[in-house]
DNA sequence: GTGATTTGTATGACCATCGAACAAATAGGG
DNA sequence: CCCTATTTGTTCGATGGTCATACAAATCAC
């Protein structure tokens, strides 16, 4: 039971219709009052005082109407602010990137910084530090006047998202690390952090492949595999955040490990070296890889893409019967090994998939391309402005 | 997003704080009103004024103060009403049993019939409506006043709860049968369906092993094996119900097929008849199966339990990288697998999960009995009570 | 222009909850 | 046995978010 809770808020994130109406604006960029009432429920009325509020706080502008051609009066539109951002951060094996990311949905800054090898994560939050004040500085140099809420740290591995502690993430070789408080403390600001293939579904399910989905289970391969899972609208967590690790699950008896050392996993049948391999190629962007292997078919490389492609079936088979999901996206460079056989796969899925559960599924590549994950992390911060208007307000509301 | 949301209520059930101490009282029994405040953040103001309506409603009862030893004024305490009754119906191969479940937990009355061979559908369905109106005759004789909400049907297969239709079940060899529509019109009575593994976990957490907790996976061992997964403190439905299908997660790459033609699945290799087999039984119960593992340990024993464990273990080690759990419960015969080593199923698990996953992992044998089911069959009734308790108020109140 | 339609605005009413003040019921101590 | 501290129930006025109503404004179609 919920321990203690306050009269008006329910135990979901959305405490008010403040919240609500927040939400959408965020989620549409633009979006008109009557569209509002329509989607909330709530009166014009309601509506306007609110949307009032929210702009007195500062998260959004009334713009002059837009849309035409209708009988009526024009209905004013509700932007969400430009000038609220939410930083991400993103360390990976052989980079470390940065981007600004508005409350409008607009990237507004990114930088990026090369890693010839591996760096100890101590170094790499010394990167972060400078790379971040760097990005601070020069949007605090604009005359737009933004103001930074929070970052977001997309960290490819487990993590412990309430102490804010990397737990393991294997390809980085970091293990145990609390780069959240290491951040925090070092640049004053609100951080979050969240796993790599979590944001990337979030960030699907907001904006891309599977926009307004409320089951839906993600799988995203890169070096390793790594998923996300919603369900009833809200992220599949676990009760320690863990949930959702889709790779590591055994689907065949076959010895082989993947990177947690565990044999008959996904991670270790659909590997996107063994591809690249048998293709001749190296170090190439998820597109390369999926042209080459689309365009120049071999018979060795079939013969892969068609194991793997069976065993990714049978993995998604499972999480069709344990998840019965409304959309599956295949995200990195498992959309190219989709579109390589797509009848095969669902053959696949036919195969080993109850049938009820399998008839509402749809299979979608993923939308968002690069900046996927860095949406997903703004995200992190966005919806704590979103579950807690007041808390981020700067002009304290006069009391009476 | 809620197309429709009126004012007040939240997408979530619990539409209003009515409903919020409506369900302590029901999962309660008997709660104090201080300790719905503890429990709520409401006022003593608030609550006594939403006990007496809940009071007046019919759904429960102030009696005199009843803990003592403790200084101050004693709190009066509310107890659920013992005259609401949700029904429960449980078709399964070779019996049909009918309960009578009160909103205070007690089960009021039994009804049982055995079938010496499989019935067809239509025919259950005439037998659940005799039986039905042999249990309500029962119930309006009575001097208690009862009141019969609605009937809970335990399916064990797979089913589309909105239209109240089963899909499949290969045990029954129901297939695409109505059984909800056909139900209520013949009885004139709210019917509600659910599969019989939810609804065995949906009890276990309510009242049994599991209790309080959110993350919870749920494995049942009968003639099949069935699943039931609860995330952030809701059951896991997918997008047409038919999620946690468990059992027929494929584990392994062996050709033995599962029920329902799924090869290599836990259905497949975790089997009830196989163990019975290779001890000399039959037919019998679960706690005769157990105590014959456990005391009469033969070679060949040992190693199919050990075969079994294995599977099971590779399972619940998928379950618990899936869902990060804080609670596995096994019930039916994986109850007395688990028993037979305990051990060895926790080996298994550290050697294919995700370490962190792992750590909060505890592992239950079912607490509830044989009423296991039938409670959570009442529950589908009694959600629906504690969700709009105004719908089903008997009294209008007075307007005004 | 006129009417129909849709939306914004202003105002009063409603209702759930809070907060404060007081009464009631208990335990423990002198 | 009375007094105090503590906890809870009760009452009543205040608050605040939402609704409903009436009216004004802005658009299209004729």
């Amino acid at each position: 039971m919920a321990d203690l809770l306050k009269p008006s808020d329910d135990r979901a994130s959305l405490s008010s219709n403040l919240s609500l109406i927040l939400g959408l604006v965020h989620e549409y960029r633009t979006i008109s009052r009557s569209e509002i009432c329509r989607q909330t429920g709530l009166t014009r009325s309601t509506v306007a005082k609110l949307v009032t509020t929210i702009c007195e706080m500062g998260f959004a502008v009334e713009s002059g109407a837009e849309q035409i051609d209708r009988v009526g009066r024009p209905s004013i539109s509700v932007e969400a602010a430009s000038n609220l951002i939410a930083i991400s951060v993103h360390p990976e094996v052989d980079y470390l990137e940065i981007k600004a990311v508005s409350f409008n949905g607009q990237i507004v800054h990114t930088e990026k910084v090369l890693y010839p090898a591996t760096v100890a994560p101590e170094q790499a939050v010394r990167d972060i530090v400078t790379l971040m004040n760097s990005v601070i500085q020069v949007l605090e140099a604009s005359e737009k006047n933004y103001r930074i809420l929070g970052a977001g740290v997309i960290v490819p591995g487990q993590i412990d998202s309430t102490t804010g502690v990397v737990r393991q993430a294997p390809h980085l070789e970091w293990f145990e690390f609390p780069i959240r408080d290491l951040l925090s403390e070092a640049l004053d600001l609100k951080i979050i952090i969240g796993n790599d293939a979590s944001l990337g579904c979030k960030a699907e399910i907001t904006y891309g492949a599977a926009k307004g989905a409320s089951e839906v289970v993600y799988l995203h391969g890169s070096s390793g595999l790594g998923g996300g899972v919603y369900t009833g609208g809200r992220a599949l967590q676990g009760i320690g955040g863990y949930a959702a690790e889709l790779g590591h699950v055994r689907i065949s008896s076959l010895a082989q490990n993947d990177y947690s050392g565990i044999p008959g996993t996904l991670e270790a049948l659909v590997r996107r070296e063994d591809l690249e391999r048998v293709l001749g190629l190296s170090q190439v962007s998820d597109e390369e890889l999926e042209s080459t292997l689309l365009n120049q078919r071999t018979s060795a490389s079939t013969s892969l893409a068609k194991k793997q492609l069976e065993a990714l079936g049978i993995g998604v088979a499972n999480f069709i019967n344990i998840f019965n999901p409304e959309v599956v996206v295949l995200a990195g460079f498992l959309s190219g090994l989709y579109r390589f056989d797509q009848k095969y796969f669902h053959e696949i899925l036919r195969l080993y998939t109850i049938p009820a559960a399998l008839e509402g599924v749809q299979v979608f590549v993923a939308e968002l391309g690069s900046n996927s994950l860095a949406i997903g992390a703004s995200e992190l911060i966005f919806e704590e402005l979103i579950a807690d208007p007041n808390a981020f307000a700067q002009i304290s509301k006069p009391k009476r």
